[in-house]
RNA sequence: GGGGAGGUACUCAAGCGGUCAACGAGGGCAGACUGUAAAUCUGUUGGCUAUAGCCUACGGAGGUUCGAAUCCUUCCCUCCCCA
């Protein structure tokens, strides 16, 4: 069911290249050859600027992987220091500050997210918190011995950059600098672990290649950068800061049912890439089911959205949540259980809980107000039936099986079962 | 250091003494159409109670006024030009 490990699949960075992996890279052929060689060492950098990843954080989660599967050896670094400067590509305002306790327990989170996907154990793979080798730095040393590798007049040449230099909000020295600490990384790692390849989002193309073109400059040798297309969406964009839209890795932000529909939901055009970048299944089925058309194109969500749930939070939790998304969506019988559920007193339900108030509680509504609203235009569902009045008073008549089945919209649904 | 321009809701962006909870666009949510898709159309988008109303909001703090997002003072922050 899953592609071959190393040796039946002729290259990785074959593999890689077929499924979407790569938006750019320094010299294809020899990163090919490097990688069907010898067993080497990669790097990806995370931002350690909350607890938990999210869906986007996937791809390069995968990439890692493919390699790992490879038999290459994956490091996977929190930027523990460079988080601490915060890095200005691709964004548009300069990023907050964070404390260090923060970060340092948003990686050890992190770490335990990574640990499903990647090996760490032995020598087969490497977790490292860069504030290890960037925060003892001296600024005079630093100054000299890696400052002086960088040209200003290409650094603002650079697209990351030049459009800050361009907006209103401008470049603190501060972040200016994240590009050399970034680059100080590949140099670190290349000396300490012999790491000669660092993949990153396209966002990153600028960090990495600075890194590249120090250890050319400092040791005389070359290594390889390698970045991944960012995955935009039409949200996509503005992903970081709603706190609504965003799909999290970590169970309790996102239920793995939540999770699962996620997936299911994405757009048609999508189906191929997402299959083939979020999931291990074999491309020949991968391009299988990204050929169905019209109706038959949920069949390949469905196995979509279970392989993505299946391996971020297990075969269990993957079934279950299919299951319930089988029940809510038509399939009268099927297991509901993994839908979100709260469970609530007997007695409150005696004496009548206002629709209104009820909505709020289970999150299925941000306030009173967006609740009546919701009501109003017709979008407020109890055990499938239209609610009409906003003042509706829900009581244990309304039991259907001893849970009640609330839903917002089409699609967003809360069971409420009894204590 | 000198001079100039600004800081408005999730974002961009109008408003420049009352009719402003604040035009418009994007985004979000809902409805119709569908396939739990896309596109399109419609409605909606501070909170609390409610046909009315009340409270909180236009960088922070004061002030003028019957009344301010709009005027004054001061503080903080940003950008541009000159040095």
């Amino acid at each position: 069911m899953y592609i071959a490990r190393s040796g039946l699949v002729e290259n990785v960075f074959e593999t890689l290249k077929e499924r979407g992996f790569i938006q750019q890279c320094t010299n294809a052929d020899e990163i090919a050859r490097l990688l069907s060689g010898e067993k080497i060492t990669y790097y990806v950098g995370f931002d350690p600027t909350a607890d938990s990843f999210h869906a986007g954080s996937l791809v390069p989660i995968m990439a890692m992987v493919h390699l790992q599967r490879a038999g290459h050896t994956p490091i996977a670094i929190i930027g523990g220091g460079t988080t601490m400067i915060g890095d200005p590509s691709g964004k548009t305002t300069m990023r907050q500050m964070i404390s260090r306790e923060t970060i340092e327990s948003n990686g050890m989170e992190i770490l335990s997210q990574l640990r499903r996907y990647l090996n760490f154990s032995d020598t087969s793979g490497i977790f490292l918190n860069n504030a290890e080798w960037l925060l003892p730095l001296s600024y005079i040393e630093f100054l000299r011995d890696i400052g002086r590798h960088f040209r200003v007049n290409e650094m603002i040449r650079a697209e990351a950059y030049r459009q800050r230099l361009e907006r209103e909000e401008g470049l603190s020295f501060i972040e200016f600098n994240y590009q050399l600490l970034q680059a100080y990384d590949f140099l670190h790692l290349f000396r300490q672990h012999n790491c000669v390849l660092q993949l990153g989002g396209d966002d990153q193309w600028g960090n990495i290649l600075a890194g590249v073109d120090l250890v050319r400059r400092v040791e005389g040798k070359t290594v390889h950068a390698v970045t991944f297309p960012l995955f935009t969406t039409a949200s996509g964009e503005k992903m970081g800061k709603t706190a609504g839209g965003a799909v999290w890795l970590d169970a309790n932000r996102t239920s793995p049912y939540e999770f699962y529909q996620h997936w299911v939901n994405i757009n048609d055009r999508d189906v191929q890439r997402f299959l083939a970048c979020f999931t291990l299944l074999p491309m020949d089925e991968v391009v299988r089911l990204g050929k169905l058309k019209s109706e038959s194109v949920r069949e390949a969500k469905e196995v979509l959205a279970y392989e993505v749930t299946k391996l971020a939070h297990g075969e269990t939790e993957a079934e279950k949540a299919r299951n319930a998304s089988r029940a809510a969506f038509g399939d009268e019988g099927a297991d509901m259980s993994a839908i979100p559920t709260t469970t609530i007193g007997v007695d409150r339900l005696a004496g009548g809980i206002l629709i209104v108030d009820l909505f709020c509680e289970v999150g299925l509504g941000s306030s009173k107000s967006a609740v009546r609203r919701l009501i109003q235009q017709g979008g407020a569902y109890l055990n499938g039936e239209q609610v009409k009045e906003t003042d509706t008073i829900v009581t244990e008549e309304h039991l259907d099986e001893g849970t009640l089945l609330l839903r917002h919209g089409k699609k967003q649904f809360h069971r409420i079962s009894i204590g």
